[in-house]
DNA sequence: GTAGATATATGTCAGTGTGATATATAAACC
DNA sequence: GGTTTATATATCACACTGACATATATCTAC
C-alpha cells in the first residue's frame, strides 16, 4: 500500500488536489497510516504519467492556484488490483515503547512527561472517535466505521493500562538513581 | 530513535554481533519497532567510525566469522543523549486498516482471509505476551515489564474488537456485489 | 545418504518514505 | 499593524525497507 495507492484511494471520493487528498486521508484513515507532502505531490505527478488520473490546473483568485486531480478509469481499475495485491500488514513503530523499555537509563521526570504526552494523544484519540461514531460516523460505510471502532478500542486499552501501570516505571528510574548515587 | 541508537541499546545487554543485535531486539520490542539487516550493518560501522563501538572479528570454526562489537564509554553516553532526545512518538502504519477502511472494493472472501491473519497474529502475540510475563518477564526490568504488559493490553483489545465486529465487514462486501450485479 | 529446510553470519542496492525547508497568497485574530 | 493559521505546491538530504547475494553448518524427513 503505497503512497500511489493511497491517493487512487483518496480519489474515489472525489476530485481533489494534493493537498485536498492530504486532508482527506488525514481525517479518515491518518490515525493508522501516515501520508507526506513529500510523498503524495510525487506520487500524483507519477499517477498522471501513467495515465491513471487526469489532472486540471485551477486558477484561484483568493487562495493560490492548484490542481485538481481526477480518477480515470484505469485509475479505478489500478486502485482495486492494488488493494488485492496488499498484504494487510499492521505495523507499529513505537518510539514511546522503545524509551519505556529502556526506562532505567532515563531521569523519572523526562519518562513521566513522555508518558503524559501519550496519554494526552490516546485521550484524544478516544474523544474524536467517540464523537464521530456517534454523529457523522452513522451515516459512513461499514468499512470506515469498523476501522473507527477498532481505533477506539485499541486506544482505550492502551489509554487505560498507561493510566492504571505508570507507576511500575517510578520504579525503574529509581533503580538508576540508586545506582548512580 | 534511529537504527544507531537501537543498536546502542541492545549493546547495554553485553557484547554481540550486528546478527545477534537483530535477535536481541525482535526478542524484547520486536513487536513495536522493526528492524533489519540492511538498517543495522550500516548503522554499525557508523558506529565504529564514531567510537561509540569498538569491533573485533572472532573466526569460527563451526560457523561464518563474526564481528563482535562492544559499547564504548562514549557510546554509552551517545545512548543515554540520544534516548533523552528522542520524542517518543508512537508510529502506526497499518494496510489492515486501510484495507478495512477501502472494504467496499475487495471482494468479502479476500477480506475475511485478511482478518483472519490478522487474527492469528494478534492471538500469537497474546499467548507469547502471557508466557513471557508469567515466566521470564518476572525476572525482566521494570520497563520491559511495562511495554510488554503495554502490547498484551492492546493486542488482546484488538483481537475481541476484531473477533466481535468482523461481521460488520460482510456488510460492505454485500454492498459492492449488489452494486455490481 | 542425500535433499531440503533452517540457523548462523555479513553485506549491497534500488526504490520509497520522512522531516525540514522554501515559496506565495489570503484570511482571521489580537 | 503584526502574528498566526489555512491554502497550495514542491524539493532535498537522509533513513529505512524488501529483495537479493553469498557462504557454511546443522537438523529433519524420506
Amino acid at each position: 500500500m503505497d503512497t500511489k495507492t493511497l491517493c487512487l484511494g483518496a480519489l474515489t471520493f472525489g476530485d481533489a488536489s494534493g493537498y485536498e487528498i492530504k486532508k482527506c486521508l488525514e481525517d479518515s484513515i491518518g490515525h493508522f497510516l501516515e501520508v507526506s507532502y513529500a510523498a503524495i505531490y510525487p506520487a500524483l505527478a507519477d499517477l498522471h504519467k501513467q495515465g491513471l488520473v487526469h489532472c486540471q490546473e485551477v486558477r484561484q483568485r483568493t487562495r493560490p492556484d492548484k490542481k485538481m486531480y481526477r480518477l480515470t478509469p484505469a485509475g479505478r481499475q489500478a486502485f482495486a488490483a492494488a488493494l488485492l495485491q496488499s498484504q494487510g500488514r499492521h505495523k507499529i513503530r513505537s518510539e514511546f515503547l522503545a524509551l519505556v523499555f529502556f526506562a532505567e537509563f532515563l531521569p523519572a521526570s523526562h519518562l513521566q512527561r513522555i508518558v503524559d504526552e501519550r496519554l494526552t494523544e490516546f485521550d484524544q484519540f478516544v474523544q474524536l472517535a467517540e464523537e464521530w461514531l456517534a454523529g457523522e460516523g452513522l451515516n459512513a460505510q461499514p468499512g470506515a466505521r469498523f476501522a473507527a471502532g477498532y481505533g477506539l478500542a485499541v486506544f482505550r486499552a492502551a489509554r487505560d493500562y498507561v493510566r492504571e501501570n505508570r507507576h511500575l516505571l517510578d520504579e525503574a528510574a529509581t533503580a538508576v538513581a540508586a545506582r548512580e548515587a
